[in-house]
DNA sequence: AATATATCAGACTATATTGGTCGGATATTA
DNA sequence: TAATATCCGACCAATATAGTCTGATATATT
């Protein structure tokens, strides 16, 4: 329970891994994978998510790669594990506004306060802070 | 990911419900069950964890059931979910002890930091806070 | 004592999630 | 045109969680 997956631990190290280098240093799934020991395959799909959720440039073809796309501060790790996992469990709450789950949430569900604990934390850390 | 699981969500929901009665009243697995919906088998194994946990205090023979031994502000989160899911990967980080790991940790694992924000938040929360 | 009811305990199965693999398409450099 | 890298989805394997079942033990009531 409460765990980060692999895409998301993947993905961290090949950001820190670019950060490290030139800005504008063309980076390969390869390189990665062999430098960290991790799966290609699944590296280069979460190297892709990171590029469809624009947080590093792709460049197609021979000596092609990644670069980072985003400052890394600006982004916060909700969003960040969003574009790699999709939407989370843990549902923004907004006590002000009229909610049709009142009933789910206060009787059913303390796991509601906690969730918006971790999400609070988050959403109050950057990717970057992360990478270092 | 970042789930919590079902144990300590049923977990949570009964010491809520024992929390609003008489400290004295004990209360049954079926109560529970019936009124909250949960599978009995499944509340009945976490209320057993608890009681082993020493959380709350275990009444056999008819007419029996649980009632809450502590109190429930003087035990954090990561106490809580240890007692009844075990060891949390969320392993403590000492950074001025020597650590065999320092390899894996720093070069292989920005999640370190992550799990070191979640225990930490988690030690500062007690379960009262979350059953109110 | 016998019976009914509740906790205790562990093995077992089902389901869901995650981790990882494979095949083939597209883009680009040489 | 060939080689290399990203792209993309379907697929399978491994693991973790959720839930079930069987039987034991303790105790209150009759």
């Amino acid at each position: 329970m409460l765990k980060i997956t692999r895409k998301v631990e993947y993905a961290l190290i090949a950001l820190r891994h670019m950060q490290n280098k030139d800005s504008q240093a063309i980076t390969s799934t390869k390189e990665i994978a062999v430098m960290y020991d991790i799966p290609l395959e699944l590296l280069a799909k979460t190297l892709q998510l990171m590029a469809r959720g624009g947080i590093v440039d792709a460049v197609h073809g021979p000596n092609g790669g990644y670069k980072i796309k985003v400052n890394l501060e600006n982004i916060n790790m909700i969003e960040f594990f969003e574009k790699i996992e999709g939407p989370l469990g843990l549902m923004d709450c907004y006590f002000d506004s009229d909610c049709t789950l009142i009933s789910a949430c206060n009787i059913r569900s303390p796991i509601q306060k906690i969730n918006d604990n971790m999400r609070n934390m988050f959403e109050n850390m950057s990717v970057g802070e992360i990478t270092q």
